[in-house]
DNA sequence: CGAGTTTGACCCGCGC
DNA sequence: GCGCGGGTCAAACTCG
């Protein structure tokens, strides 16, 4: 517990680069109108063994200032969580990272989103990530089936200052399930991506130490594009993020 | 009326 | 083996 390092020291892997604001050093990163306030956090990407990418984001209020997530192969989200800045008076990402077992700190800050990974992360070994198996339970207490498996999903984890607990990243969810967490005053939300054959969760929880700051996780990756979350794939005008 | 949210119960993994 | 805690399910409820 001591030692409440910020997150980004507690999460960030040692393979995140720092980007330069100038000269996005990936293709997908899109051009940003206000790099200046890059500097103000460290953007990062990561570029793991899984080729799992990250988002990065920038400081960004109410207008101009969009969340900035990164698309590159594998990450579970797509950019329009610009259009966040549409419905967040002031969010702040100060931080963000894939989860890995061995980066899940103990900090204060870095706690919950070390819970978060602490479950996922397990996940290094390439047979041992069953977690929930045997749909044939199917016949216990009123035939509730489960199928539940340690996810191989990647995991990303970032976190927001914003007075909105959910911010839109452009796609659609659905709550399934809340959950109070041990130390944690705020309750944890489980959210689902509302697409049909997309499995991507998100889980969405407020620190304790200070409920501005909102932990938001993503896992799995979104078979579709944030736009056609409605399958009719029109985006008409709502996703700033498109024509990036 | 349909879609989304709430909420209590259930299930499993893990630590002791 | 037991209890705790996290994650999910699904019925009930709410809202547009």
């Amino acid at each position: 517990m001591e030692g409440s390092s910020q997150l980004l020291e507690t999460f960030l892997p040692a393979s995140l680069y720092a980007l330069s604001p100038c000269a996005p050093p990936h293709p997908l990163i899109a051009p940003l109108p206000n790099q200046h306030k890059l500097l103000q956090m460290p953007l990062v990407q990561e570029q793991s063994a899984n080729n799992h990418g990250v988002m990065l984001s920038s400081d960004h209020h109410h207008h101009g200032g969009l969340l900035y997530p990164l698309l590159l192969p594998g990450i579970p989200f797509c950019p329009s969580a610009a259009s966040a800045a549409a419905t967040c008076e002031k969010t702040t990402t100060t931080g963000f990272a894939a989860l890995d077992a061995g980066e899940a700190g103990r900090t204060s800050v870095a706690k919950a989103a070390a819970e978060i990974a602490s479950t996922t992360t397990t996940c290094n070994g390439p047979s041992s990530c069953n977690r929930w198996k045997g749909p044939a339970a199917a016949g216990q207490k009123g035939g509730r089936m489960k199928v539940r498996r340690k996810m191989r999903e990647p995991r990303f984890c970032f976190q927001t200052r914003s007075d909105v607990d959910v911010l839109d990243d452009g796609y659609k969810w659905r709550k399934y399930g809340q959950k109070v967490v041990k130390n944690s005053l705020h309750p944890r939300s489980y959210y689902r991506c509302t697409h049909s054959n997309c499995r991507v969760k998100k889980r969405v929880e407020r620190l304790s130490e200070d409920c501005r700051m909102v932990i938001t996780t993503y896992e799995g990756r979104h078979t579709h594009s944030p736009c056609s979350d409605d399958a009719d794939a029109d985006h008409s005008g709502s996703c700033a993020f498109t024509s990036l």
